[in-house]
DNA sequence: GCTGAGCATATTGTTCAACAATAAATATTT
DNA sequence: AAATATTTATTGTTGAACAATATGCTCAGC
């Protein structure tokens, strides 16, 4: 996946991070929540300090709101932000197929998520339709074949979970867009990427 | 300029913040170098947290590398690396300038760089001309009306600047595509955009 | 001379306790 | 009630300490 989110955190800084991080996609800490220092350094059973750190890591990635003097935050996406972020994702990822070659290997993960979306969709597994989803677009951008923009999409991935995280329609938001993944998958292997890119416009404008 | 830096740093791991990132891309420090904790710190006036808060923004910024039980590093930006950069760049600039309409503000901040750019030709001044370079394509940037999207190429271009830092030709480097960025403004002003990010695209292409 | 095991050393990782600086909340005065 | 002063809680920052780890060194043993 990334290089930035290692698998194997080798420091307590890099875990608390990463387990705070995971909270924030998944919904256990709310946007616009204060994240009092000492209460989360005891209930995490750290130190004020390492805490710190990880705030200023997490802040990078715009998942929390730093404000001096006054505290962390979860970050609160406002409609500018959902916005700013679908338009980069249709920057990035409609330019990425339309340029795409159809034998990359990312595309074969592309194959992946789609069949994994189906067989989520007759499991009634909407959670994980969602990942499958997330999972597709992400190897819409590995097409690129750039390390940056990879974890550049990685982190407005994250902005989105979180913004998401409450209005939890997960079935309406991703299922029936799966037929749509799936059309695009076509095109692209039938090397028609340009239509392909196309299709994903569309897919992006609405929302 | 960008959100993430602000002009009236209100706290002091900001302001250590900013300072360490200017001499990196000022090329007071050198790339692969090591930055002793204790040595900097002291250097610099300020407590060793404080400094480490530093360390983890400018690691995810890409400026610095962290090894975990080792040490942070001036990044070292391998072949691999400026090639990722250029292609990122040359995947974001040109489809920002394929679809920008010419009457988009930052069209004026582009015509203001090449300005500037001609200016410094004329006095010989090949450092502002490359800060003017830097300003042109980051105008670019901003005609696809993202703040996300800004804030990434900003990143990206530290780390360019970090990269150029020690090969210093800056005439050989800027100097003859001052005429060039003219061209391509000139292109974009009388609404041929495709023709303007075709210009660009041969332009970094080479690079 | 070379290799490897074990020890010494320096640096980072992490914690703790304290104090300064600031903002929010509360009390006081008019 | 409005403005001002004061209290209080939280963050900002520091310094020191210790643990954990990597590096370099010493010294057998061949």
């Amino acid at each position: 996946m990334s290089k930035d989110m290692p698998d194997n955190p080798r420091t307590l800084g890099e875990t608390v991070t990463a387990e705070i991080r995971r909270k924030l996609v998944d919904g256990e800490l709310v946007p616009g929540q204060r994240l009092s220092e000492a209460a989360l350094s005891e209930s995490l059973d750290i130190s004020r300090n390492t805490l710190r750190e990880a705030f200023r890591v997490l802040t990078q990635e715009g998942l929390l709101k730093h404000e001096p003097n006054r505290g962390v935050f979860v970050a609160i996406p406002d409609m500018a932000s959902i916005i700013d972020i679908y338009r980069v994702r249709r920057f990035i990822e409609c330019q990425a197929l339309a340029q795409a070659y159809p034998k990359h290997p990312a595309v074969q993960r592309m194959a992946q998520a789609v069949a994994a979306a189906e067989r989520c969709r007759e499991a009634q597994d909407w959670s994980g339709a969602g990942t499958a989803n997330m999972a597709f677009h992400a190897a819409i951008v590995e097409l690129a074949d750039s390390e940056r923009l990879n974890t550049f999409y990685a982190h407005l991935s994250a902005e989105l979970r979180l913004a998401f995280g409450l209005l939890n329609d997960a079935e309406f938001l991703h299922s029936p867009y799966i037929d749509m993944n799936a059309a695009i998958l076509q095109r692209l292997e039938a090397g028609q990427a340009q239509e392909a890119a196309q299709a994903l416009d569309a897919y992006l404008v609405q929302s």
